[in-house]
DNA sequence: GTGGTCTAGACCACT
DNA sequence: GTGGTCTAGACCACA
């Protein structure tokens, strides 16, 4: 399976948070290991290093770590901690963004709902 | 006032992005003239291509039209135009992704909607 | 100049010490920008994207800002930021360490900092 | 006992180091035994491989000596030949870059042997 | 001019 | 087998 790149950002943050989606998703388990570099660099057909720049991503945010010579394990309790990350994240960075963007656009709730049955 | 760039996003569009909020908001008003881009560029501490480059977006999307000698005038119908464009590319691209971002993390809509969140 | 690379650490990491190294001693000043990768490349006869790695790192720590097609620029307060974040770290992590290491040999850290160990 | 390794030197290496201070601080004596390899390995969840070499190097080292069905012993004389080694090293190697640190950190011999005591 | 991204391919250390 | 590093060279967006 080769997903479609928005060609609008790397494709390293895409990867990031592919994964990243993946395990709050409940996908990949705590204590499992991503699969390799080689291994999805071959099958999305990329270039190993730019899997690595994603995965190198996940280190620096202590979602994963490495077992040197075994390769890349998601972190105990790393869902958790994510979850909390990108809720406050949503809820100071993006949601006043987008309430001032509905308000601009002269939405109303009962429209917008609507929607979520879909 | 020289505002704070958000250094991921090309200033350009920030500065599109800028003047499309304050027309929909009316700060602006349909055929009224934009500041010139020479103003601007000193104002902001900009350089005049980038924002010709922004003036030139709002040109091709209709928003604005030139006045040869005269500048750039914000045209009859303009807010209402922009107004159908946001709303159906907000509820058709960014609201359906919002939705799913709300879901994963495990917060309602409805609620954040009726500004019970915080 | 070419400088001795030390082959047991990574370039982009030893590029990086030395930036820090550099603000810290105050040859390059707060506001100034750094070299381009493109120069430094040249000079030190090293690949561009190496070089970005470790301006790359230095964006990560704060300690320097894109300015978009410009170049990148030391933050203003990132001396004295660097300068806590390093005594910090140098008291916490490193210092214990080199205190068991003089005992373990047996020496004397109050003659070794007085200058008599020769 | 699962001793948390630092992921970034190898296990080997850290293996080797506190052999090393083990016998330096007199918890391992000239003539006794290093457990055996097997041991370590069960006790350390370590690939037997990573122990063979950390045991490989003190052999290099001249610290320790195969007995032939018997397995490795400390040398006798091998904690003074390492204490002069190590010192000789850190002496020469790594306290003037210590020092170079402590200078630029601009911290005082106060400071720094008030922290002897803790 | 600036930095950022990606590729193809090589090599290394670790387990 | 694993991830990490580096090169040479290409291309892009931004100012």
């Amino acid at each position: 399976m080769i997903p479609q790149w928005d060609s609008d950002k790397p494709i390293y943050l895409q990867l990031y948070q592919q994964v990243v989606a993946r395990i709050l998703d409940g996908y990949i388990l705590e204590g499992e290991a991503l699969p390799s570099v080689r291994k999805v660099a071959a099958e999305y057909q990329v270039n190993p290093i730019t899997i690595s720049k994603a995965y190198q991503m996940l280190q620096d945010e202590q979602i994963v770590e490495k077992q040197r010579g075994k390769g890349l394990f998601v972190k105990p309790g790393a869902q958790e901690l994510m979850l909390d990350r990108e809720r406050e994240n949503f809820l100071v960075q993006q949601w006043p963004e987008i309430l001032k963007q509905i308000t601009r656009l002269n939405l109303s709730a009962k429209q917008l709902l609507a929607g979520e049955h879909s």
